[in-house]
DNA sequence: AAGGAAGCCAACCGCTCACGT
DNA sequence: CACGTGAGCGGTTGGCTTCCT
């Protein structure tokens, strides 16, 4: 409503909103607080869930969905309330350059923070960035992701001189994505909701590592299993990383993401492993109840206690769907580069043929998360799968769980080429930024970080809020 | 002080998915 | 396998507050 028609809107009007709009016998509009003792006092006797009976058992004129709304909105426990802090703000913006959009799987790794708050405070800082003319991501993520696809690169060749044909090599570098548990043999690479940033999810700058360092890897973690992983930005396995530089690069898809990516890299899981976060499945009410604990749990970056290197441990990430493709993009970019090679094996159609194929494939997964040679099999092997995934956050968190296509090692096999060909071609050259040099000595840690080691974080703010280092990115839109 | 613009936030809406029958 | 229902998610809207002119 404008301004004027607020202004000339008679008593009764504002009485009645007062009350609420009842049509059919629902009630819309804001929340009195009787109602909200109503629905306190229903989901104490009766819990969560079910909320279209709660109009039935007490007499409550609002909606299943309003009920459902307003508790995890509003009267739920543990919620924050309040400005979000610096570091949650830090959080944020990673956590969009990874996911997009996402905002229950944001607010799954901020506890205390509902996904309305974020999407709210998301739309109205970008706009504000926008305005500005600019950017949404700070430059380092940009930067991350080259280290990190360099990083994978010497990995990937390292592994291809050791295994010239070995299947895991994808998912091995999946692996080396994201924290998880190093000593477990049976881990399993799944995809789950990273999180990545814990608490601790300032610097994203400051906490860049040199890359020998992610690359320091140690016997436990290359075991018999094949479970290797190296350390890795903290900030941001593969991610935080991607989206600003294919972003501003390549443009496109919601906002500036580059959406339908044909890779689907974090689908793939390795099949001979086991689910890391099988024994701290939480259940939905307790994650809940707990704001993201359980969540959060379910991969979260675990500072490998028994290793003074602070090592983390490596758990995929789940499938950053749609519109949160940096690594995707960044190889759509390779591919572009790599028009050569392309060319070459247009030249050989058996080749071309099965790349396409495993490409559409990839396609498939990226939109709908599964492939339907793989449907979900309730109740058995994949019920792990399942449950991991149950336990990231929501059923749409599963989507892009299953295994992807029916050969999962062939298709990590045909990824591994395409990462090689994007990896090949990234720009060697791209200068690091003093943070990342300085930056050379720091250990992984993201809670065992010495704060003392980052850079001040005023000057991060200062980066940030003045832009001072933002004239130099491409705008936004 | 008044009016308008912008910011912020709560709530709603439509869609999708999982699950049970 | 089809259908219905419940639940969750993301986008959008609307109203109140704050800031600016």
């Amino acid at each position: 409503m404008c301004p004027m028609a607020r202004t000339v809107s008679n008593s009764n009007e504002t009485a009645a909103k007062e009350e609420g709009e009842v049509r059919n016998g629902v009630r819309k509009g804001p929340w009195t607080p009787e109602e909200d003792a109503i629905l306190m006092d229903y989901v104490k006797k009766h819990g969560e869930g079910n909320w279209n009976s709660v109009q039935k058992n007490s007499g409550l004129l609002r909606c299943g969905k309003s009920c459902r709304l307003r508790w995890a909105n509003h009267l739920r426990p543990n919620l924050k309330k309040g400005a979000f802090s610096q570091e949650e703000e830090q959080v944020i913006i990673d956590l969009h350059s990874k996911l997009g959009n996402k905002w229950a799987r944001m607010a799954a790794q901020l506890p205390g923070r509902t996904d309305n708050e974020i999407k709210n405070f998301w739309n109205t800082r970008m706009k504000r960035r926008q305005r500005a003319g600019l950017p949404l991501y700070p430059p380092e993520v940009h930067a991350e992701a080259t280290s990190y696809l360099l990083q994978h690169h010497r990995y990937l060749e390292q592994q291809q001189q050791q295994q010239p044909h070995s299947s895991s090599s994808f998912s091995l570098l999946l692996s080396s994505c994201y924290p998880n548990k190093l000593n477990d043999p049976n881990q399993t690479h799944h995809h789950s909701n990273a999180n990545l940033l814990q608490s601790q999810p300032d610097h994203s700058a400051n906490r860049y590592i040199n890359p020998s360092q992610q690359f320091k890897f140690s016997n436990e973690n290359s075991g018999s299993n094949g479970n290797f992983a190296f350390p890795l930005s903290p900030l941001s396995p593969y991610g935080s990383s991607s989206s600003t530089l294919l972003n501003h690069s390549l443009g496109g898809g919601d906002h500036g993401f580059i959406a339908g990516s044909p890779y689907e890299p974090f689908s793939l899981v390795q099949g001979s492993t086991t689910d890391i976060s099988s024994n701290q499945t939480p259940t939905p009410a307790s994650s809940y109840a707990s704001g993201v604990d359980g969540l959060m749990g379910a991969s979260s970056m675990v500072n490998n206690n028994n290793n003074n290197n602070d090592y983390y441990e490596v758990a995929p990430l789940s499938p950053p769907q749609g519109n949160s493709g940096l690594l995707d993009a960044l190889v759509m970019e390779a591919q572009g580069l790599s028009h050569n090679e392309k060319s070459k094996s247009e030249e050989d159609p058996n080749l071309a043929g099965k790349l396409s194929c495993k490409r559409k494939k990839m396609e498939y997964a990226e939109e709908g998360g599964t492939v339907p040679a793989m449907k979900k099999n309730s109740g058995n092997s994949t019920t792990n799968e399942s449950q991991r995934d149950d336990d990231i956050s929501s059923s749409q968190l599963a989507k892009g769980k299953e295994q992807i296509g029916e050969d999962p090692l062939e298709e990590m096999n045909g990824m591994d080429d395409d990462l090689v060909s994007l990896l090949n071609h990234f720009p060697l050259e791209m200068p690091m930024p003093e943070w990342y040099r300085r930056g050379e000595n720091q250990s992984l840690g993201l809670e065992n970080q010495p704060k003392a080691s980052l850079p001040d974080p005023a000057d991060q703010e200062d980066a940030w809020t003045l832009g001072t280092c933002w004239n130099n990115m491409p705008r936004i839109c």
